[in-house]
RNA sequence: GGCCCGUUCGUCUAUCGGCUAGGACGCAUGGUUUUCAUCCAUGUAAGAGGGGUUCGAUUCCCCUACGGGCUACCA
């Protein structure tokens, strides 16, 4: 790549991310990285309509969640800040009266509600309406086009609303690229002259875009593919520009994991699982479900967005965001929408679980857990070592371990009935006292005694370690046996076979 | 409706004209284990349909079907 690669993330903050955004910030953060390149973060505001409180705050903090931070952004080495669209306001103006200079856009008066009647008028009639070469000048619209220069001037001067719309060309055949889909051409015939500039004094996103890309000298747009339909009216505008357009590549969409249609805002919590990186509370109080909350690692979330939709080309699925920078390809992007699995998800999460630090995990755990408020986290952090193999999530923990830090209150019904059989009492009490016999009390040690009285006595293993299981345990469930012995020591060991003894 | 993009196991995907179509998740079975998991092994299951081009098409072209996106003074 000969030159500077600069990628931008350019969010609207009408609300949280949701992961189909995610993986676009990802995408063009690894292409960044791969290529040395910067990592640009703007913020697309321009619809003051469409504005929420606190959206771009999120938005900053799920990046950083992530671990792919931007390098330049709002309040960030701002070397060509600013970077939201709603302080770049007085730049775009300008751009759009160049256009109308050199006769490339003009301004229209007609209202919305008398579009609204054209595009009323001709949907009963099974056409489209479309605001193009067509019908601009036929009279029935108004705009400076068919208006004379004094007329369109008195109406400026009298305060009347107006857009600026481009003009765009008739019976041309526009050839576009994608680095993902390659060529494509397009009829400018069927494009509208799409509005630029609005009435209230701020541009639309094609304008804006495009000037803040050309400005910020972005060398690659990576974004989503419903934004394919728009990629003839950027190079248009590059063209009447006289800019350089940067390259193009429109990622796939995520679609729903059942259903119709791509993955949305709404969809969240009736899935059954999360589709925003962090926990959101809407303005009216309603809380959507985050990654980070339902107990998935950013390592899981970044791992499995790259996945949808990209792949190394060999048999490896399991990639760390250094591995993802230096071997993401935009070339081996999908074409088509993925569909996003949950269940693949956990089995990540499970994956990289195993990769936690137990101390991590047994703070995360007993902060959590109301019942660990006086535990050691040292020992929370050894009983995690010993059953996050067969975990999930942090949350799976206490289920997994809760016999590390209380004897069981009760004994499963059919784990009785399979463990305590005749003699099981007389057992019991042997184990009880051979744990009791075990001075140097370690894991060796209680191994080599109970085993060797086993052994010994020619006794199946079942009939005692079923029993000692349940006396521990409260169920047939759980690591080894002697590690739990070791963990709760041997007073509590002898306590718990005592109980089960009583309980016969 | 119009325009654009797409289409390999249920899902994510490999294959850049030679295929007994590979891997992963899920599911099923078996093994390991003192239990439950984990883990390991095996199995299950696919190139939308029809035409071309070619010695040979999952791979290239066309048509149809289906899926998706866009079609706002939203991004």
């Amino acid at each position: 790549m000969s030159k500077n690669v600069r990628v931008r993330f350019a969010p609207s903050p009408t609300g949280p991310l949701h992961i189909g955004g995610v993986r676009t910030a990802l995408f063009n953060y690894l292409f960044a990285k791969k290529h040395g390149g910067d990592f640009v973060l703007r913020i697309e505001d321009t619809d003051q309509n469409r504005y929420v409180e606190g959206a771009e705050n999120y938005i900053i903090e799920a990046l950083n969640w992530c671990g792919i931070p931007f390098d330049e952004g709002p309040g960030k080495n701002e070397k060509f800040g600013p970077y939201r669209q709603s302080e770049r306001k007085h730049l775009y103006k300008h751009y759009a009266d160049q256009l109308i200079t050199e006769g490339k856009a003009y301004y229209a008066f007609d209202t919305a509600a008398q579009l609204d009647v054209h595009r009323k008028g001709h949907e009963a009639e099974g056409k489209t309406f479309i605001y193009n070469w067509h019908n601009r000048e036929k009279g029935r619209l108004v705009n400076s086009l068919i208006l004379t220069v004094a007329e369109t001037k008195a109406k400026i001067d009298a305060g009347e609303d107006y857009v600026i719309r481009f003009k765009s060309p008739q019976d041309e055949t526009l050839h576009l690229t994608d680095s993902i889909r390659g060529n494509m051409t397009i009829d400018t015939n069927v494009l509208d002259d799409k509005i630029l500039f609005k009435s209230d004094g701020m541009p639309t996103y094609h304008l804006a875009n495009i000037v803040d890309d050309h400005l910020m000298e972005i060398s690659h747009v990576i974004r989503g593919e419903e934004w394919l339909p728009s990629l003839a009216l950027h190079q248009l505008l590059y063209d009447a520009f006289g800019w350089n357009a940067p390259e193009f590549a429109h990622l796939p969409l995520i679609l729903k994991p059942t259903g119709k249609g791509k993955l949305s805002k709404r969809d969240g919590d009736k899935l059954g699982f999360p589709v925003f990186p962090l926990e959101y509370t809407a303005p009216d109080g309603t809380v959507s479900k985050g990654y980070k909350e339902e107990g998935y690692f950013a390592e899981t979330v970044v791992n499995f967005l790259a996945f949808l939709g990209w792949n190394p080309g060999t048999e490896q699925e399991i990639f760390s965001l250094e591995q993802l920078v230096s071997d993401f390809d935009l070339a081996r992007v999908h074409k088509a929408g993925a569909r996003f699995d949950p269940d693949k998800t956990k089995w990540f999460n499970h994956h990289y679980m195993q990769q936690q630090l137990d101390l991590d995990l047994a703070e995360q755990f007993k902060a959590m857990q109301p019942e660990l408020a006086e535990q050691d986290v040292n020992y929370i952090a050894l009983a995690v070592g010993l059953i996050k193999e067969r975990a999930t999530f942090v949350s799976d923990f206490w289920e997994l371990s809760h016999f590390f830090f209380k004897s069981p209150s009760t004994y499963d019904e059919k784990a009785s009935k399979k463990a305590v059989k005749e003699g099981t009492n007389d057992i019991l009490n042997k184990v009880s006292s051979l744990v009791s016999a075990t001075d140097d009390f370690t894991v060796e040690n209680l191994q080599t005694n109970i085993k060797g009285w086993i052994t010994e006595n020619e006794i199946s293993f079942g009939k005692v370690m079923m029993p000692l299981r349940l006396a521990l345990v409260g169920a047939l469930q759980g690591p080894d046996v002697f590690d739990i012995m070791f963990m709760i020591g041997k007073e509590e060991t002898v306590n718990r076979i005592e109980a089960l003894v009583k309980s016969i």
